[in-house]
DNA sequence: AACATTTTTCACTTAAAGTGAAAAATTCAT
DNA sequence: ATGAATTTTTCACTTTAAGTGAAAAATGTT
């Protein structure tokens, strides 16, 4: 599953995938915590969408931090949430922000 | 108020000056964020003390973070909070660092 | 146009953070 | 030491963010 890179996918199946409700990916979108790729209505979630949002349900589910604290850290200072986090991820996370610079102009 | 560096400070009027319950600070100190001195059954709070509590009020209220998220960083990395906050802070952390340190043994 | 799929909206649930009130424990002044 | 005052603890409640179910609205496809 999700063997190739440049491939994407579905919201219902990354919220599957995810264990969560495909709202929890609409909500996360409006705090632009993930930019899924949009083929006319519809989203498209990259490899590194899945990984990123997979380290952030982590740090939700897992560790119990909020949504705000995540965008505080992202906001604050980019490498905060790689300072312990594994390497793969840091590349998911540059490539959000890079996404998400885009995203905003 | 809070002049002398090695005066200490009774709950209530901390949390007055916080502008929090002092059940908060009770609250707190169940996840040991805080440890004030205490002689007795009384605690007090040291200046530095209370500069941390501010920061700790200051990243949940204003920024809107959780209890959680602040531990997880406290565990996480020692400096990660400390990446953009006052330098004066990294000075309260550290010695709240040593505090806890030497209150679990 | 009709159907299937995706998105959006609304209202509800759940859990953490915080607080009010009162009971229990402790300290202090006399 | 005793009673008053203060501090701590407990219990139950409120508030808000996070998340979800259901249904309406929008969109795409044939």
């Amino acid at each position: 599953m999700f063997k190739n890179e440049d491939k994407s996918y579905p919201i219902e199946l990354v919220a599957d995938f995810l264990g969560v409700n495909s709202r929890t990916l609409y909500y996360y979108e409006k705090f632009s915590l993930v930019v899924p790729f949009r083929r006319g209505r519809k989203r498209y979630y990259s490899k590194q969408d899945i990984r990123w949002l997979e380290y952030i349900r982590e740090l939700m589910y897992d560790q119990g931090m909020n949504l705000r604290s995540i965008i505080v850290l992202i906001r604050r200072r980019d490498d905060v949430i790689l300072g312990k986090c594994p390497g793969e991820v840091v590349n998911c996370f540059k490539n959000y922000l890079m996404k998400l610079k885009n995203h905003n102009n």
